[in-house]
DNA sequence: TTGTAAGCGTTATCAA
DNA sequence: TTGATAACGCTTACAA
């Protein structure tokens, strides 16, 4: 069933048929209603292909998720518990708004060829990045030749010549802030941090939120109270380690950790050195991840709303591939405490 | 950069550039050559529409996941721990082919027309429903309709006129008759079962298997000691708080949960009852979600390969596609069991 | 082995 | 407000 079917049995031409499936103004009211009536007693679904060859965008965009990368293990990235409630929320927020979402993981450099030639045939006509890698050059080249682009956790970057996208940032200074400052509240002053990948937005806004906090009290030996994890349950399960194994081990009652994975990290490394938790140490993850509420003790986090984060950026994206927008736009959502079992009064 | 500048540049027509780039035969080697360089140089990509438009069918596949039904709370489905290394896997996979995966939350029933719409408008070329219902009627109708389907966890149907699709499954049966076998060979004999969503075919198939093994042992009152859940974390509570309520609640010493989901549900609502896991009752789950080992104690499960079911469904549909085969093919992926802390023996 | 030309289903331009 | 027609970029007979 084609638009020159439709056309017959409506009486009218294939051009009148694309006007009333594309909303036009220019047909009269009756005309508009018989078409209608037609297409959906026949259920004519417009050919996608032959629509973009004829100009007009796609209704799909994409979404990139990078991988994380460790050692020769494969399909990491599906057994992130933070990537995948973004990702379905984009799915069906996007739904709403009537567009599709094509899913693409990032394992390596080379896949943005991938991502750059379903830009260039015309298959998307914007995409979200999750998890990239702060500034890099390889996203910056696709918003360059013109492309609709969002990101979710990168720096608000100076550079002049890239201007015309879309970041959407949790509140990461303000929740970490917020994290530690909750520690201090209980009484806590010797709080260390264990930091997540600074090479993302996340990781260094988060540690320096946690550096605004404890600026405001008095603190010795700074320095050996941070130790650099890299978001991934071992690396918090080191930094623990070495938190605790240092000469700072007899002094530390906190832990602030950049995310809830390291966090889970760190507790699985204090359990086995018989360190109680809360009672010994307290500890605040980040994130709110699902399994935080089932780790025993529950877990003290910081959660910012996934839906809204993932509507900001798919709305805000898909304003701009309709309204052919082309201005930097940068959205903050904020993040709230979420106080469990990990943390108590010192 | 289109086919006509590539033909000009390499002094061929576009027809030529054509053969090259589907891979044709009859074209001169060297021409190929020439051809290729250049296409390489000025990163030609043939526009994606322009092809489907002319006959090829598109490299993106479908992915279609059932949201869970739970009273008014959206977007349950990004919290299925079970659902999202599936969707991820099958990205994977189909990358490593060439194609590319579209997902879509299908809600409810009428986002089938949605479903109809990609395949109708040509912008997919299959899909692979995850989490369906069984023998779901749409989809059965896009089956007939001639597009490529496949679905995992389904049950093998006998309905002669729909025999075109391909279906995975877990040995549900298997898997369950090893949980449940697992138990008896640790000495119990009074063994309780939460079932799942017996409209899905793992739901009964793991009940089936439950059947099995206790068919192997003498005991009583049978029918006490099954419950029926939903796979949902609240289904397992109530079913576990059911069976320890009613008059088997000395007898029982162990329980069979069709999945962790349940099993952590019945954890829970042990742990509010003061019974210990597994001194007063020994637990085992299937999935073997990520939960599953974070858990306390750590949870005994079933697990089948993941990956292996992803790979069967996305291998197996896009030869299907390329290949237009149209037979049923019938998958079973092997389970294992994953014995952790959550059993004991009597 | 290669080129010419028609055709895929839509939208956009122009004229009526 | 409508219809005829060209155009979108590719593949594919058919002819050479």
């Amino acid at each position: 069933m084609y638009s020159k079917d439709i056309a017959k049995l409506a009486g009218v031409s294939r051009s009148t048929v694309s006007r009333v499936v594309n909303n036009y103004s220019n047909v009269e009211e009756e005309t508009r209603k018989k078409v209608n009536s037609i297409i959906k007693k026949y259920g004519y679904v417009p050919h996608g292909p032959a629509r973009a060859l004829a100009g007009k965008f796609s209704n799909i965009i994409g979404i990139f998720i990078a991988n994380i990368k460790l050692g020769n293990e494969k399909f990491r990235v599906y057994q992130n518990v933070y990537i995948s409630p973004f990702e379905a929320a984009i799915i069906d927020y996007a739904d709403k708004l009537g567009y599709n979402v094509l899913a693409l993981i990032i394992n390596n450099d080379s896949d943005f060829n991938k991502i750059k030639k379903l830009f260039d045939s015309k298959i998307l006509s914007g995409g979200i990045f999750l998890g990239a890698n702060n500034n890099s050059r390889e996203i910056f080249d696709l918003i360059k030749s013109g492309y609709k682009i969002a990101i979710i956790d990168q720096e608000k970057n100076q550079n002049r010549t890239v201007h015309n996208y879309i970041i959407v940032n949790s509140d990461n200074f303000g929740g970490a802030y917020k994290a530690t400052r909750h520690l201090i509240d209980y009484g806590h002053t010797e709080i260390a941090h264990i930091c997540g990948d600074m090479n993302k937005y996340s990781g260094f806004k988060r540690f320096e939120g946690y550096l605004k906090a404890m600026s405001e009290i008095k603190l010795k030996n700074k320095k050996d109270y941070i130790t650099y994890g890299d978001f991934t349950e071992e690396g918090g399960f080191n930094c623990a380690n070495q938190l605790l194994r240092n000469k700072v081990k007899n002094r530390i009652t906190a832990i602030f950790s950049s995310n809830d994975t390291m966090a889970i990290g760190a507790m699985k490394a204090l359990k086995k050195m018989k360190i109680r938790i809360p009672e010994d140490i307290s500890i605040v993850g980040y994130d709110d991840i699902r399994i935080a509420s089932y780790v025993s003790p529950t877990l003290t986090t910081v959660r910012s709303s996934i839906m809204e984060m993932a509507s900001v950026a798919t709305k805000n994206l898909i304003n701009s591939i309709e309204n052919k927008i082309n201005a930097l736009e940068y959205f903050i959502i904020p993040a709230e405490l979420v106080i469990r079992e990990s943390t108590t009064k010192k």
